[in-house]
DNA sequence: CTTCTGACA
DNA sequence: TGTCAGTA
């Protein structure tokens, strides 16, 4: 398929699928006319960089992890650096710390869903 | 009409 | 990321 209908279903943005390809992260191949061919799998791939970069890991990790997303035992240990594991590392604790944020804000909106739900209610039974 | 590359905001 | 230009 060519990158608008790419496009359309993963739901990103052209110019965003071309970055990608500049960034290393999906490699298509091209039609004779120059335009890029994605196959079916694209699709799947794109939107596992979505949620990646969504997450905050830079595109340049998510370069040297998407293999092993492609196939776990397509990893290539060999170059995962001490330098990269470390970031990494750090990446982790730093999802750990958003996931808490996270479940701190939602149990806030929660909560003020259930005043609003109860005033809403209070003021029906008095009507 | 769709895509391409490069460039600017 | 959006968008504009000038093509293929």
């Amino acid at each position: 398929m060519r990158i608008g209908e790419l496009a359309e279903r993963t739901g990103t943005a052209r110019r965003l699928l071309r970055y990608y390809e500049e960034q290393g992260l999906i490699k298509p191949t091209r039609a004779p006319n120059g335009y890029r061919e994605y196959d079916e799998s694209t699709v799947d791939r794109v939107v596992q960089i979505k949620g990646l970069l969504g997450a905050g890991l830079p595109t340049r990790i998510i370069k040297q992890i998407l293999p092993c997303l492609d196939d776990p035992r397509g990893i290539q240990f060999d170059r995962a650096t001490q330098e990269t594991l470390e970031l990494l590392e750090r990446e982790r604790e730093s999802m750990t710390g958003r996931i808490q944020c996270l479940t701190r804000n939602r149990d806030a909106i929660g909560e003020y869903l259930e005043a609003v739900r109860a005033a809403t209610e209070a003021r029906r039974s008095r009507r």
